[in-house]
DNA sequence: CCTCCACTCTC
DNA sequence: CCGTTTAGTGGAGG
């Protein structure tokens, strides 16, 4: 028995969210930004929206270079409001439970769906795709684009298909035929460096990768990862629908200036932990496992951590930071830190969730 | 089997 | 002269 699995991918969402609440900038090209506070304009592209896409701005790029992309055009430029973006995807996720029997979200604007006892037929399956992007233009005024397929992955690859305002079914007859031709790259879960590596061993397709020898793909990435891009390169993904609590929790910041010295640098920490201490209380959750997080100059990431008695207390947080800090900073001498960050790991739940798998 | 850490990936 | 967040993997070491 077939499951049937959809993946609703929200269009452009941050700047979807914009255009539909400031009637002013509709129909321009819009550019959702993080902005690092280090210096006017320093930091990332968010989310650029179609019409801003068509000029090469793109999700990712520094804002300066969006900017000189943009020219003298009547391009808009805002900042990330991610409280709001929340409170919208909220409303929409409640559309997707109404019509699914479970659901992941994975980000504020995407989620896989498990419709397999609301559907007995592909037909049905498109129809209740097809109705929840009526239901989300109709109450929240935005597109979205849905994959509808027999897993994860394929749903997955189907509302990368055609977007925005896409809908595609992938039958498993068709799976073959449409990953075939596709380039590694294009496959979720490959990424830059492991596409290389596919391409170094004369892996350049699916279907390269689906008819190359196991063996030979672990010796050059792993037991675990080769069997799983193996699978996935045939369109099989065994991995279930569920819904997820966080793992981990984590904050990381820019500083205002590059520094080596703990005085600098732990004031942001403490700005960054503050932050979570509240993350932490709403989720219930009790840690085990505090790192410190340093990326330095050449944008090299180093990590620290440390073990404890799980504890929910943020000011235990602060000390094993400093702690830390303090000896990373005595090892590396000669490092000099851009970005600093906290995360908080092994974690567990109090209302009882996730836990006593222990004792 | 656990911990630490680098690395890869994603959005 | 570039952000943030999360999950997963593998190797080294204990």
């Amino acid at each position: 028995m077939d499951r049937l699995i959809l993946h609703v991918d929200l269009d452009s969402f941050y700047a979807s969210v914009e255009e539909l609440r400031n009637e002013e900038i509709r129909g321009k090209p819009v550019v959702i930004c993080v902005y690092s506070g280090r210096s006017e304009d320093s930091g990332a592209v968010s989310t650029a929206n179609y019409k801003a896409r068509e000029l090469g701005i793109k999700a990712g790029i520094p804002i300066k270079r969006a900017k000189r992309l943009a020219k003298d055009r009547d391009v808009v430029f805002l900042p990330v409001d991610m409280q709001y973006y929340r409170e919208v995807s909220g409303r929409i996720m409640e559309i997707l439970e109404e019509e699914s029997d479970t659901i992941q979200q994975v980000s504020v604007d995407e989620a896989y769906l498990d419709i397999t006892g609301k559907a007995s037929s592909w037909e049905e399956a498109q129809a209740i795709a097809g109705r929840i992007k009526d239901k989300i233009k109709e109450q929240e005024g935005i597109t979205c684009s849905v994959g509808v397929s027999f897993n994860k992955f394929m749903a997955k690859m189907a509302s990368e298909h055609q977007k925005p305002d896409g809908l595609t079914v992938v039958k498993p007859q068709e799976a073959k035929e449409f990953l075939a031709d596709m380039p590694v790259a294009k496959l979720h879960g490959i990424g830059k460096k492991t596409a290389d590596t596919l391409n170094d061993m004369g892996i350049e397709t699916a279907s390269d990768l689906a008819n190359s020898s196991l063996v030979n793909l672990e010796e050059k990435l792993g037991k675990n990862k080769s069997l799983k891009l193996y699978e996935r390169a045939q369109g099989i993904d065994d991995s279930p629908v569920e819904p997820t609590t966080a793992q981990q929790i984590s904050r990381i910041g820019t500083l205002k200036e590059n520094s080596g010295e703990t005085e600098v640098i732990l004031p942001k920490l403490k700005e960054l932990i503050g932050d979570m201490g509240g993350k932490l209380e709403q989720k219930k959750a009790l840690f085990r496992t505090v790192t410190l997080i340093a990326i330095d100059t050449q944008l090299k990431t180093h990590t620290r951590s440390d073990t404890v008695q799980q504890t929910d207390d943020i000011v235990k947080v602060e000390e094993i930071i400093k702690q830390l800090l303090e000896e990373f900073l005595a090892e590396n001498s000669d490092i000099v830190l851009r970005r600093v960050g906290v995360r908080l790991s092994n974690l567990t739940y109090r209302k009882d969730q996730k836990t006593l798998s222990e004792f």
